[in-house]
RNA sequence: GGAGACCUGCUCGAGUGGUUGAAGAGGCACGCCUGGAAAGUGUGUAUACCCCUAAAGGGUAUCAAGGGUUCGAAUCCCUUGGUCUCCGCCA
């Protein structure tokens, strides 16, 4: 959530900024600023009938060390008047509190000033593109045939098993998911990154920490016995490693790698666009996280993009890169990447990677802060990306690369897959 | 799953109802001492919110979390979570 510092210094910025992400309510921004208002009245009011009950209990401690009973009595009386007057002071608190928070958790994170106006994805802004689409050859077809022809991913079968969304991976398609993994892990660690393998359920604090909870609750599978969510993404473990604790300056820049599986419910997809591997319920992902220096988000988000980027070229995989506009970013980032990578047989772009700084809007919720120069507390910002999510880039390695008989991986695979190509069974 | 012990500040650790935000030790920071360092020595060392603010100052809350008893709770009671030990079960 936003810093409400921020946000009743700069009202008028804010409520610009937030047009940028067509945010169709910015009265709540007043409505933060008038709960605030009242909640500060209402701190002071308790605060200091709370300080007359401590001093009066205070006295009565010491008037009954001294045997003064009676004069005891009367004082117990004054704290339990004061008592009586505290009670719906505290109530109205409380709830004014809640209401505070509930408002403000309502107000997107503020686009950062190179988020591009617009309303859909038809919007965002192309800033590269890179590698080469392949020309296939004649009896070429998409990843969802090419599945069955090599006997690879096997969707009918994990249907059986789950449902429908939940892809059986066989033979060489199990061995590639794993070996994209261990690829994916190895360039980030080399590039820095420390290795974490998380839990891949997370309790309800954790999924608010990141802002799934509350407005994203439909979108994660949910564990009702034990109020766990499945993660969507390890960005929810991993960033919550540090929620609630205050790094020392010399830690930052903190660059945190985890490989898990991605558990997302996707209500409400269907149809053409979501076949085969371009949209699925479970799927594999390796994600980089950062916490940064304020000062160093934006540097720390090109790099990403950058380290992002090489993995692409590594595979020699045909992409782009897209700014978002502010009407196609998630409700919690100031400026994201997307990373598309082209599907040849499918004739069109897939998302594989987006990569998003969202400055202090999430460690706010978490409160994870540091010690910067001067000894202030301060929240770091926090980043993440993925790198890489594997089903769309294992339906482009898929599609790209088939051959009449085989479909040739990249170099950089055939150690971590153990041969150079896929062959039929 | 059953039985029990426990959860205090950066760390260790005292504290079983009354000026305890919390003794003591260690760590860390700064100063003194030193040619320099070690040793020694002095001082400081939480977070959030609020009032007042130029600064200083003051208040409230926080001893796993939440609730309760009480004029008063780190201390008593309840619930939840976590750690450890023993038993059972098990990849």
């Amino acid at each position: 959530m936003l810093q409400l510092q921020v946000l009743r210094q700069n009202e008028r910025e804010v409520k610009d900024r937030l047009a940028v992400k067509n945010f169709k309510n910015p009265e709540l921004v007043d409505e933060v600023i008038s709960l605030d208002d009242q909640r500060k009245k209402l701190q002071l009011e308790y605060d200091t009938t709370q300080q007359q009950v401590n001093s009066a209990s205070k006295e009565i401690g010491m008037l009954m060390g001294k045997g003064e009973k009676d004069a005891a009595e009367v004082k117990k009386k004054e704290v339990a008047e004061l008592k009586a007057r505290l009670q719906p002071i505290n109530e109205q608190l409380i709830a004014t509190e809640s209401k505070l928070t509930d408002t403000l958790v309502q107000i997107p994170n503020l686009p950062s000033p190179l988020v591009p106006n617009g309303n859909s994805a038809s919007d965002n802004e192309v800033v590269k593109e890179g590698g080469e689409k392949p020309g296939l050859h004649a009896g070429s077809v998409p990843h969802w045939d090419l599945i069955k022809q090599y006997d690879i991913v096997d969707f009918e079968t994990g249907a059986k098993l789950t449902g429908s969304g939940f892809p059986l991976y066989k033979g060489a398609g199990a061995k590639l998911q794993r070996a994209l993994v261990q690829y994916f892990l190895d360039y980030n660690i080399a590039a820095g990154y420390t290795e974490y393998l998380p839990p891949f359920m997370v309790n309800e604090a954790s999924a608010y920490g990141t802002g799934q909870l509350p407005d994203k609750e439909g979108q994660m599978y949910h564990m009702q016995l034990d109020n766990f969510y499945m993660i969507p993404t390890s960005e929810v473990p991993v960033t919550n490693i540090y929620r609630d604790e205050i790094v020392k300056a010399e830690q930052l820049p903190i660059k945190m790698t985890a490989y898990s599986p991605c558990f997302r419910r996707e209500a409400g997809s269907f149809g053409k666009e979501v076949r085969g591997l371009n949209r699925v319920h479970q799927f594999e992902k390796v994600e980089i996280v950062q916490l940064t220096h304020p000062d160093k988000s934006y540097e720390a988000l090109d790099q990403m993009v950058a380290h992002v980027e090489g993995l692409l070229k590594s595979l020699e995989s045909p992409y782009r890169i897209l700014r978002l506009c502010g009407g196609d970013m998630s409700f919690t980032s100031a400026l994201t990447y997307d990373f598309e990578v082209y599907s040849a047989a499918q004739e069109r772009w897939l998302e594989v990677s987006s990569t998003s700084n969202f400055e202090s809007y999430q460690t706010n919720r978490m409160k994870i802060r540091f010690k910067d120069e001067n000894g202030k507390t301060q929240l770091v910002h926090s980043l993440n990306g993925s790198s890489l999510a594997l089903p769309r880039i294992v339906a482009c390695l898929l599609e790209n690369n088939q051959k009449e008989n085989e479909i040739v991986l990249p170099a950089v695979l055939h150690s971590y897959f153990g041969k150079s190509a896929i062959q039929k069974s």
